[in-house]
DNA sequence: CGTTACCTTGAATCTCCTCAATACACGTGG
DNA sequence: CCACGTGTATTGAGGAGATTCAAGGTAACG
């Protein structure tokens, strides 16, 4: 419930709501698929617990990961604005979603222009976050890549409270990183030993450690861009 | 005007909101820069004439180009929705453009719910077409690449009646190409190169012949999306 | 204790990059 | 009208980085 709300207070009225907006808590296996692209679904859900995975598949078998999906996070609003998904989402781990239906989004912006608002918000902040990877992907080298993609999701899970020690636990494989930053499974693994070798990261089976951040920063060549939400009037 | 209204009708009292809204017209020059990434306008823009192109900086001087803006599109929505842009916007043609003020935008998500919508709907668009972009530069080699974004670019003008007799008349150069695509200068003209001499295309001084669609699409290697928007009831 | 998913490493190959040089088109000023 | 500068396109050569193929190794799980 609280998850949309992790960037601004909500006003009361709003809160009523969005509770009453909900319908109901969905559970899915590790593994199972949330959305599948070209679908129609009549919902959409916010990720209460777990990790799901953003990605697009190619008749040749290769996937581009589009992006993780993280508590708080919106999935299926393209199933509501355009016909069908665009791409698919799959759960990583076992996870809890919060079920909305697709109907009463109407009614969201007819009465509450605030939260109307934080739609827009959100699909763009996706957009942003797409153009920061496209811009990785497409202009700097294995390694600058995958110090950037484990930063990404460092910085994010951070904020949810989700990193102890420096320490991240998740289902991240190395096949997922490359599949993000559009690298071989072969040169992904060699990249990541170089990376843990300099002493900016540890990777283990199940976690990320960051043993040096301002190396990882370095070698990510990150050029800080912070934003803040413009809150709506 | 009509510009925004390119994908649905408008209802009277939108037409009027939308029509006092515009604050007027700016003309700016080829190369121009219309907004520069980090910095926070009051404006927001449509683009009612000539092109442009959406892209990111590296101190590296490598450039990431994210999309090209063609008549209809809005520009700098990003600077409504957080405390800056997140990548510039210049100008490739002298440029015709319709001037919004940022501060009545509220006023639109508090009167005009359909127009709320249809902001949400063209950021989840502009985020579907970087997932592509990305799938793309994640996935596939250069001649699919090149082959993809020239058909991007042709088939949005198509739309908007820019074609003729399979001819496009644009400012595009390889240099914007490879950009795109993350390629070098010299690997995007010998790529393409390759694909005018599949006589697919034909590469001009300022303009693009399509030459053979259907080669096109196959070697873009391009499996069909065909999305609709879903209208705000 | 065997199966499975994930990680690791070496070798050969190829795509793509950088460097370098040249050609072509267009506009400007002498 | 021609010389010149500038932005764009073209081509060759050499090399770095990434891919594919192939073969193991390791941890987790029933």
């Amino acid at each position: 419930m609280r998850a949309l709300s992790s960037f601004r207070e909500f006003k009361p009225p709003e809160l009523d709501f969005v509770q009453q907006f909900k319908m109901g808590e969905l559970v899915v296996d590790a593994g199972a698929t949330i959305f599948l692209e070209g679908s129609d679904s009549p919902h959409i859900y916010t990720l209460l617990e777990g990790w799901a995975l953003r990605y697009r598949m190619l008749e040749s078998g290769r996937r581009q990961v589009l992006n993780f999906a993280l508590p708080g996070d919106l999935i299926g609003l393209q199933s509501v604005l355009f016909d069908k998904m665009l791409h698919s989402v799959q759960a990583l781990t076992p996870v809890r979603l919060c079920v909305f239906s697709r109907q009463r989004l109407w009614e969201l912006y007819e009465r509450h222009s605030g939260l109307a608002y934080d739609l827009t918000w959100i699909a763009s902040r996706e957009e942003s976050i797409l153009a920061e990877h496209l811009t990785y992907v497409g202009q700097r080298n294995a390694l600058a890549r995958l110090a950037y993609i484990i930063m990404h999701v460092m910085e994010r899970c951070r904020k949810l409270g989700l990193v102890v020690n420096d320490t991240l636990a998740t289902p991240i494989t190395q096949q997922d990183l490359g599949d993000a930053m559009g690298l071989s499974i072969v040169h992904t693994n060699k990249t990541l030993r170089r990376l843990t070798a300099t002493g900016a990261i540890e990777w283990r089976r199940g976690g990320i450690v960051v043993r040096n951040a301002a190396e990882l920063t370095r070698l990510a060549d990150y050029e800080k861009r912070e934003t803040q939400p413009r809150p709506f009037i």
